[in-house]
DNA sequence: CTCAGTGCAAAGGATTTGCATGCCG
DNA sequence: CGGCATGCAAATCCTTTGCACTGAG
């Protein structure tokens, strides 16, 4: 997978499990092995990625057990799933736990990759999607922005 | 890059099937009775529809030739395929037919509304989005700007 | 000891595809 | 006519689920 600049967590590795420790705990999940393992799958892919990806990077994980833990995760609030054209799911660490950032989506492999924007770009942004919202009568909880083109290795 | 027309009222139904005759052409494709009643359905949902949407308002239109259609129409142009969290995919038409737009998307229900923002903050997502691209690599071919949260049923 | 977590295998389900037939050009 | 388009059924394949077992607390 093509890298761009580094995009990893904002948190140091301890942080990181302590913060996934107290959002499990929120939800009366356990933290086991397989979910430290999981959580640092991800945390040292350092870009939102797939199944396979995890597996690979992790043999002895268990797909379902996998599949399962992102689950979990998920309803936690530790990973967003990020379904785009490609055949497997993309997961990443969840926006409290990642700054905010959107996406570049391949539309040839499906790859994803991670960017920022300037601050005052997401201000204008959100000040227009509030106020669109508004006139639907739609209640907006986030917003994700993606820009779809060919990725590096696809170009 | 992507930079649609002034929002204004869709293309008339003939317009609209000769827009789709030109681009179904120029791949060879033919623009079969099948795919005519395929792009009535979609024109007239005026929303993106699932699959279950078209075979719903045509019953006599074949799951799988729907899907085969959708794929040309989506290799011709003509629409876009949006995968959200839930089981279908929507489908509409592609930005050239219709006019720049984004999606409130309805994380309870998944139903998805089509809202335009004003052109001055497309310009400034565009040019971020860009120069973001750049730095990757990246060729973007358009953006999807989408807001998640509660429409006005599920609020 | 109890119950959530795990792993294997099998199921689920949207989408795709093989193949014989029908229709467009 | 010739080849793309269609429709039915069957296959595909990511993901989910059933079930018995293991392990954390």
């Amino acid at each position: 997978m093509t890298r761009g600049r580094a995009a990893g967590p904002p948190l140091s590795t301890s942080d990181l499990h302590a913060a996934v420790g107290v959002r499990l705990g929120r939800r009366a999940y356990r933290y086991t092995n397989g979910r430290r393992r999981l959580v640092d799958v991800i945390a040292a892919a350092g870009q939102p990625v797939t199944l396979p990806d995890i597996v690979a990077a992790a043999p002895d994980l268990a797909p379902s057990s996998v599949y399962r833990n992102l689950d979990v995760l998920e309803r936690s609030g530790v990973v967003d799933r990020i379904v785009s054209n490609g055949d497997h799911a993309y997961f990443e660490f969840a926006e409290p736990l990642l700054s905010h950032h959107h996406h570049l989506i391949c539309v040839d492999c499906g790859a994803i990759e991670d960017v920022r924007l300037d601050d005052d770009v997401e201000a204008i942004v959100d000040r227009s999607l509030a106020e669109a919202a508004g006139r639907a009568g739609f209640r907006p909880l986030r917003h994700s922005l993606d820009l779809h083109g060919h990725c590096a290795d696809c170009a």
